[in-house]
RNA sequence: UCCUCGGUAGCUCAAUGGUAGAGCAUGCGGCUGUUAACCGCAGGGUUGUAGGUUCGAGUCCUACCCGGGGAGCCA
């Protein structure tokens, strides 16, 4: 341990002094008598040079002997590098091997899914993964910051809870002491008892969903923002989300720049994350849905994947005429070129398969169905910001929704869909005040009048207009990083099929 | 549960039914400013499993196992 130790991220302050650094090798180049060593130390990386001319013999061989991920004490002088500028490399006089790693399974390379899935422990040490978790870091300070500025208070809903809710299909039961229990799918219900508690309130905490689901969207455990409260309506309820994503996106763009660059995240899309978001209701989604326009908007995708698809197929032909005789440096060029030729060509085929199929199901969309996820996508395709539809169909959506007044088959629930085709990150809306409706809805929904009792309570004792969202923030900080996986959003994740590591 | 794509060297991938290859990683050698460094040499294979068709199977057929992402469901 050296307290005397500096961080890479401030570096830049330390410029033409002599400073520690302690870290772990990512990446090592060498020439005749010169070692570059890219240390990383979880606040940055940087790249420190090692000249045989400067240094003694033992630190020679430090440079000689260290691999890949293996602990290393630097000592040298912080210098400009002498071709990027503003970015500072380490002069190294001084370096100790703390731990040798022999045989690091990740190389600087590609690699599958299951192979670093198997190695997430590992994985997370990639300067990719890093710069999504920063991200989710950055993303959690501003969900409490935005709460805590408007006066709510955070409180937790219980991770158990003593009764099916929802369909018991999607919850994982344990048994407790003898009786069985549940993982909590939603804070929701509690939320609402702790709203009329203290007015303002918002959960921060992990669900559970034990759908059968093996998409790029779901996760078995994700965590779950969810504000609640007192004296909202739908519309102040939809204000607030709007609030809250622009909120989310305008620190990120400000305060991760590196982490978005090294992620390659194409910025405008997250820019022009502005108020006011459109406002659809479901009524007129579903007309968009159906229109000419729609249909327009799929063709017009399926006919640039056709072109995109044929220039593709000429060049991957292109290159298999002129391999044979190619020289060997081209020839690794056009080997790589070919295998991202096959994956791009494999996505084509696969979204020409999809995109005919959503076309048909948009243009045969019945009003008071709810939207399937493709549905959702052909929606935000129209737009470049996030879109926020409201009053859908009440039999689509839960219990314990408010009817609109003015139209009785519609529920005043909202959903707040990113764009880009990354779909719900918010469900939410205005929630049911009087007992009598909320019992009856119970039954309807096939559920145990006894369980809800401590709810309908909150109906006894002070009914109030109140509102309410909850946030996926996996979801939100995938479409934030522009990743093309939920599974990179969490340090951990669960799924369907995966409890380890 | 259904649909669909895949499983070849440690890793990522090639291979028109006809001698299983490349890059990376590893080891050795070279190069005094490298950026997934580069150049040279070397080792590395029961082509997921079990059957079948064929003169001949990585390639075709059947069943099963494992994985990808899509539907349903959802944040």
């Amino acid at each position: 341990m050296d307290r005397s130790a500096v961080s890479i991220e401030a570096l830049q302050e330390y410029a033409g002094t002599t400073v520690a650094l302690q870290g772990w090798l990512q990446n090592k180049r060498a020439s005749k008598g010169l070692y570059f060593l890219v240390l990383r130390d979880g606040s940055g990386t940087v790249q420190c040079v090692v000249s045989q001319k400067e240094v003694d013999h033992e630190v020679w061989s430090v440079a000689m002997e260290a691999t890949q991920e293996s602990a290393l004490w630097l000592k040298g002088t912080v210098v400009p590098h002498p071709r990027h500028q503003g970015v500072v490399e380490l002069h190294v006089t001084g370096a100790r091997l703390l731990s040798l790693a022999q045989g690091y399974p990740i190389t600087p390379k590609a690699h599958g899914v299951e192979f670093l899935m198997d190695r997430r422990h590992l994985w997370l040490r990639s300067r990719r993964q890093w710069a999504v978790l920063r991200i989710r870091n950055r993303v959690i300070m501003s969900i409490h910051e935005f709460y805590q500025e408007r006066g709510f208070v955070q409180m937790d809903a219980p991770i158990l809870t003593g009764s099916a809710v929802e369909g018991t299909s999607t919850l994982f039961e344990i048994d407790y002491f003898g009786s069985p229990a549940y993982l909590t799918q939603s804070g929701q219900l509690h939320g609402e008892a702790m709203a009329m508690a203290l007015g303002k309130i918002y959960t921060f905490g992990p669900t559970f969903r034990a759908e059968k689901s093996k998409t790029r969207r779901h996760l078995t455990e994700f965590w779950m923002i969810e504000p609640e409260m007192a004296f909202y309506d739908l519309d102040m309820n939809m204000d607030l989300a709007e609030d809250f994503i622009v909120r989310i996106v305008h620190d990120v763009l400000r305060d991760c720049e590196t982490e978005l660059e090294a992620l390659g995240r194409k910025l405008t899309p997250l820019q022009s994350v502005q108020k006011p978001f459109p406002r659809l209701s479901y009524s007129e989604a579903v007309d968009l849905l159906q229109s000419a326009k729609t249909q327009d908007l799929l063709q017009d995708r399926i006919d640039s994947m056709r072109q995109e698809g044929a220039a593709l197929k000429a060049e991957q032909e292109q290159i298999r005429k002129t391999l044979g005789h190619a020289k060997k440096w081209k020839r690794r060029r056009m080997d790589a070129r070919k295998i991202e030729i096959n994956h791009r060509l494999d996505e084509i085929e696969e979204e020409l398969r999809n995109v005919p199929q959503w076309q048909a199901s948009a243009a045969a969309f019945e009003w008071g169905r709810d939207f399937g996820g493709s549905d959702e996508t052909v929606l935000t395709w129209h737009f470049d910001r996030p879109i926020i539809i409201h009053r859908y169909p009440a039999a689509v959506k839960a219990f314990y929704m408010k009817r609109d007044p003015e139209d009785d088959r519609l529920a005043l629930g909202m959903d707040v869909l990113a764009p880009e085709g990354y779909g719900e990150i918010i469900g939410g809306g205005e929630r049911a005040t009087d007992l009598a409706f909320l019992q009856r809805q119970v039954d309807a929904h096939g559920l145990p009048r006894e369980a809800f009792e401590w709810y309908f309570d909150l109906r006894r004792y002070g009914s109030v207009p109140h509102a309410g969202f909850g946030l996926g923030l996996e979801r939100t900080v995938s479409w934030v990083c522009g990743l093309d996986h939920i599974r990179e959003t969490i340090p951990f994740p669960r799924m369907l099929g995966r409890v380890y590591p």
